[in-house]
DNA sequence: TGTGCATTGCACACTGCTGTGCAGCGTACG
DNA sequence: CGTACGCTGCACAGCAGTGTGCAATGCACA
């Protein structure tokens, strides 16, 4: 790291003001403008586009922080050498707070950058698909649907969750673990007794 | 039903045209202009504005159509008196060869007529919710969640499968239901039952 | 104190989409 | 046969959003 001046430092926080707020807002609307996101951000629309070139520049760091965030937490707690279910409810329990957030990416994956979005979010899923893959391959989760797939829609449920009101407080937490432990095919005792363990 | 003239009748052809094409258009791309659904479906953007003054109209006659089918299908198989997990299973089986094409509902919710949409959906939502509802009363759901959000949670993950390309064949049907029967919280042995009993 | 630079506030051109108006064309219908 | 009418093709105005240019401002830093 070097040296920052005040001057750096103030622009960073600008820049990374605008990444947070251009988070939120197109969490509740994916089609916001660059002058809403500015607005939000408390500066002008030119002043946007002093840091990030185009929209899709925006767009894109958006989505590369959240992947980054997100391929940390995966790694490290499929680093460890505990059964799967027990690192999915791991995994959960950390993203719980941040998967509001992030909800816009669900959103992003159609419209527009597509495409894009989709390859940026291609790490998350596969290192998804292959904990869920181990956890079928160990016989704690179903085969009801191909690993890939089924990662997904567990997921998925996870942010529908999250949507819905639900996301403040350790209730929604439960419950978000629980139903996606469901969807893996974990018998709802085992679920019960996992989340039970992290409280 | 009045007697129809050649006339009427190709124009109900036209109208009907359009309304299929704009589904399948709009589903996957749910801001898919007005020229991308005319030439879609073989006519001038002009012709379109003849049948739906804006596009608000051709995207509300849309959904109303959708729900009108769902609600419908869910009347059918809620108006029996069998178990809540069976009259679900029926009814997944019904609507599988059609949630691909209503998967244009999942993305309207969001975005632009969000609004509108979800109060067109909601006659859906309740009759949902109330057999939800019913399962959780006579103890074949779970309780891991309102039965207003299970419900609507189990319904995404049908649609999450029909998206992933399994659409097609009763392999994807099958899935799709045993799935959503995981979500509903109805054990494993159940769900397999359950859907044998159906083919 | 003077310079650099992030930010501002305005200007502008450009693009893509919406919705409308209207003349022309072909055809079903009386 | 003639006319009503749905479709076409085009032109147009309007609007919203994007991305750029540039002078002015104010604050940090040397």
């Amino acid at each position: 790291m070097q040296i920052e001046s005040a001057r750096a430092r103030s622009m960073n926080d600008t820049r990374d003001r605008i990444l947070d707020v251009a988070l939120e807002v197109l969490g509740q609307n994916p089609d916001a403008a660059m002058g809403d996101i500015a607005s939000a951000a408390g500066v002008v629309r030119r002043t946007v586009y002093g840091h990030f070139p185009t929209r899709t520049d925006l767009v894109r760091t958006l989505t590369q922080r959240a992947v980054n965030e997100m391929t940390a937490v995966l790694a490290e707690v499929n680093a460890s050498d505990r059964a799967a279910d027990a690192a999915w409810v791991d995994f959960i329990a950390r993203l719980w707070p941040l998967v509001r957030r992030y909800r816009v990416l669900v959103a992003l994956r159609r419209g527009e950058y597509g495409q894009e979005i989709h390859a940026l979010l291609a790490p998350v899923d596969e290192t998804l698909a292959d904990l869920v893959q181990r956890g079928q391959d160990s016989h704690v989760f179903g085969r009801h649907l191909p690993a890939g797939l089924l990662s997904q829609v567990a997921f998925a449920a996870v942010f529908s969750i999250a949507d819905d009101g639900l996301s403040n407080g350790t209730l929604g937490a439960r419950a978000a673990t629980i139903t996606s432990l469901l969807v893996l095919g974990v018998p709802e005792a085992r679920a019960n007794a996992l989340v039970g363990d992290q409280g």
